[in-house]
DNA sequence: GGGATTCAATTGTCAGATGATCTATCGACT
DNA sequence: AGTCGATAGATCATCTGACAATTGAATCCC
C-alpha cells in the first residue's frame, strides 16, 4: 500500500506552507497569500489551513495580523524557550538540581560579566540600583521581584541571551520554594548582592565565584 | 504607550491548558478532557480550541488521536528541530552568543561530570563507546548525529536535567552551522573528544575544560 | 469462549456567516 | 496646498452547525 495512514490535511498544509516559504526563498516581513487565497491553491478548507498556520505561528515561524495578512515570522529563542517547561526533564525537576543548574549558569556567566562592565558603565549602576532597592523592600512579595530582577540583569550583563531565556525559565520552577525564605535571610541575602557586585565591579572574578554559589546554594538549607 | 491589544482567545486558550497540564501535574500519556469538554470549560468554540490543541501539538505538548481523544505529549527535539532549522534565514539569534551559551553549559558542567564518574563507571564506557563510533563514520550526516550524542551524553552525565534540555534546545539552533563542518575538522574534532574524556576520567578538570571549550569555540572560525 | 459486528465517543474536515482591525484612499476644512 | 478625519475594502478572528473518519469497547452470534 501506498500510505498506511493518510497524512492529515493540516499537516500536509503546513509542509506545503513551509515549501512555499523555501522556494521562493522569502525572509522574515515577507507577505505570504492571503488564508483564502491559500486555502484554495491548496485546495482545502479554510479552516484546516488556520490550523496549520496557527501551528507554524507558535513557533514564530509565519505572523499574522489582523487586517494585514500572513507574513513570515522571525524566530527568536525566546519564544521556543517559553513553552520549552514541557520538556519531559523539566516537568517533574529535583529541587537540588535546580539550585545546581542555576549556579552553573549563574556561574559561568560571570567573567562575561565582568569584561562587559569594564565597557559599559551602566551595568554597574543597574546591579547597584537593584540593591539599593533591597533596603526599603518591606514584605516578601516585593523581596522576592527583586531577587529574580537582580538575577536576571545579572544574566542580561552577560549579553548572552539564550542563558537569559534559560534562566527565566529556571526561576519559573524555582519560584516555589524560593517563598519559603525567613526574614532573617533576606538581610543575608542582600549583603551577599552587595558583595557580588563590588566583586565584579573590582574584576575579582574568583571570590565573585564564590560567594555567588554561596548565595544560591543557601536555598537547599530549605528544602 | 503601552498597545493595549485583546489577548487573542486563541492564545488565552493555549496558556490555560498548560496550565491544566502543569497544575495537575500530568505526564506523558495521561488523557486530557476532550475538545468538547475543554471549549465549553474554558467558554470558546470548539474551532479556537482546535487552533490551541493544534499549536501545541505541533511542538509535541499534547497528542490528539482520532476516535481516541487528547493526551498528553513528551516535546520532541528532534521534532522541533524539524522546524525550526528549515530555513536558516528565520532564526534569529547571534552565533557567536549561541556559542558562547554553550561553552558556559558545557564547561560549568564538567566538575559535575568527573564527580558523578568515579561513582559510575557506565559513564566513562558510555563516551568512549560513542567516541569509538566516530572512527566509523563515514558521511556528514552520521558525524553530526554522534556529535550531538556525545555531548547531550556529556551532559546526562552531570545528572541534571534542567541543563539536558536546555542543551538540546541550544542543539535546534546550532544546527546549521553543523553542517559546514569540513571534512578536516572531523578528525580534529574526534580528538578533541577523546582527549576530553581522558581528562575527565583522569580528574583534570581544568585541561578538559579548556580542551572543551577550545572544541566548541572552533565553531567560530567559520562564522 | 472467541471472533465478528455494531455502536457510541471523539477527533477531522468542511461550509457559511458575522465581527474586529488594519490600510489606503478620498474628501472636507483650514 | 496641506492636514486631519471618515469611509470603504481587505483580511484575520471567532462562532454555529453539520457530517465524515477513526477508534475502542460493548454486543451479538456461533
Amino acid at each position: 500500500m501506498q500510505t498506511l495512514r493518510r497524512s492529515k490535511v493540516r499537516d500536509q498544509a503546513t509542509e506545503q506552507i513551509k515549501h512555499y516559504i523555501v522556494e521562493r526563498k522569502l525572509g522574515p516581513g515577507d507577505r505570504l497569500p492571503t488564508e483564502t487565497q491559500l486555502a484554495e491553491t491548496l485546495g482545502i478548507s479554510r479552516l484546516s489551513l488556520r490550523e496549520a498556520t496557527k501551528s507554524l505561528e507558535f513557533l514564530g515561524i509565519v505572523k499574522s495580523k489582523t487586517g494585514v495578512g500572513l507574513t513570515v515570522g522571525r524566530i527568536d529563542m525566546e519564544r521556543v524557550t517559553e513553552h520549552l517547561g514541557f520538556h519531559a526533564g523539566l516537568l517533574d525537576v529535583d529541587p537540588h538540581q535546580l539550585i545546581d543548574s542555576r549556579v552553573i549558569l549563574e556561574t559561568g556567566v560571570l567573567p562575561y560579566v565582568v569584561r562587559r562592565m569594564a565597557d559599559d558603565p551602566t551595568i554597574e549602576t543597574r546591579l547597584r540600583e537593584i540593591v539599593g532597592q533591597f533596603e526599603s523592600a518591606r514584605d516578601l512579595k516585593t523581596f522576592i521581584a527583586l531577587d529574580i530582577q537582580f538575577h536576571r540583569s545579572l544574566l542580561e550583563a552577560s549579553g548572552l541571551q539564550p542563558l537569559v531565556a534559560f534562566g527565566d525559565l529556571l526561576h519559573v520552577f524555582f519560584q516555589r520554594f524560593r517563598e519559603s525564605v525567613k526574614q532573617a535571610a533576606w538581610k543575608a541575602g542582600v549583603e551577599s548582592h552587595r558583595r557580588l557586585v563590588d566583586f565584579l565591579a573590582k574584576g575579582r572574578i574568583d571570590d565573585a565565584t564564590a560567594e555567588l554559589r554561596k548565595h544560591i546554594e543557601s536555598h537547599k538549607e530549605r528544602i
